[in-house]
DNA sequence: GGCATATTCAACCATCCGGTTGACGATCCG
DNA sequence: CGGATCGTCAACCGGATGGTTGAATATGCC
């Protein structure tokens, strides 16, 4: 239970790990087609999806010889409840967020992950 | 900001830090008073803290030859929206967040920050 | 002043992390 | 079959991370 927060949150440390998350909110995808946005090579993008897989953010299903991902949010719950914990935060702007992640999106597709 | 996600989330990923943000829910409290309860020596809770505060999770403040420790929620925020994002989770069970909460703390304070 | 307390600093160590490259197994297709 | 594509594995590397200890700094107290 700690260990699944320790896991998720870790996973969700990483730029690339966050923007992959966010592509993946549009839609499944397979393994090389989440790589070909970034600059880093097919074998770093599948340690990143080994990662968020054992975080539970992801599921990764094997239909021929192409691996597709999947988005699986629920692991983001827990977190989620243990964050909301520290705060009311007001109720959360989806049209802010929205925005956002057009932004993310557009900053991956664009230019390749963000330089730290 | 993305670097604020970053450092949010890998301040989120340790266990020992999020005991210590538990802690500092129910009330300001000194270094040393932080560090009590954990099996590690100040120096490393120290530098926990300076992760925290860098993260913008805490912010300290020095009295006399005292540091007090005081969270600061609304740097989860950012955070916090961004995994709302990913589903429409229910509203957030307080009474349950609460009972999980002082087992937590009931974990550190009897035997000491949790084994990985 | 001189000692005790509170906290950080600095150096060190083992391990983990994020990336690379090259080889490999599996699958599709002509 | 043989070649191309998909994805992982293994070994390696540099830098970050989480911990230690011992010295240093700053403040409070007698």
């Amino acid at each position: 239970m700690t260990l699944r927060l320790d896991t998720v949150f870790a996973a969700l440390a990483d730029p690339t790990r966050r923007a992959i998350l966010t592509m993946l909110l549009e839609d499944d995808m397979a393994v090389t087609d989440v790589a070909a946005p970034f600059e880093m090579s097919l074998a770093a993008i599948s340690k990143h999806l080994g990662i968020l897989a054992e975080a539970g953010l992801i599921s990764r299903e094997k239909r021929g010889r192409v691996i597709w991902c999947k988005l699986e949010p629920d692991a983001l719950r827990g977190a989620s409840v243990w964050m909301q914990g520290f705060g009311q935060f007001e109720p959360v702007d989806l049209d802010a967020f929205e925005r956002f992640l057009e932004g993310e999106l557009a900053e991956v597709q664009e230019e390749g992950p963000e330089e730290r």
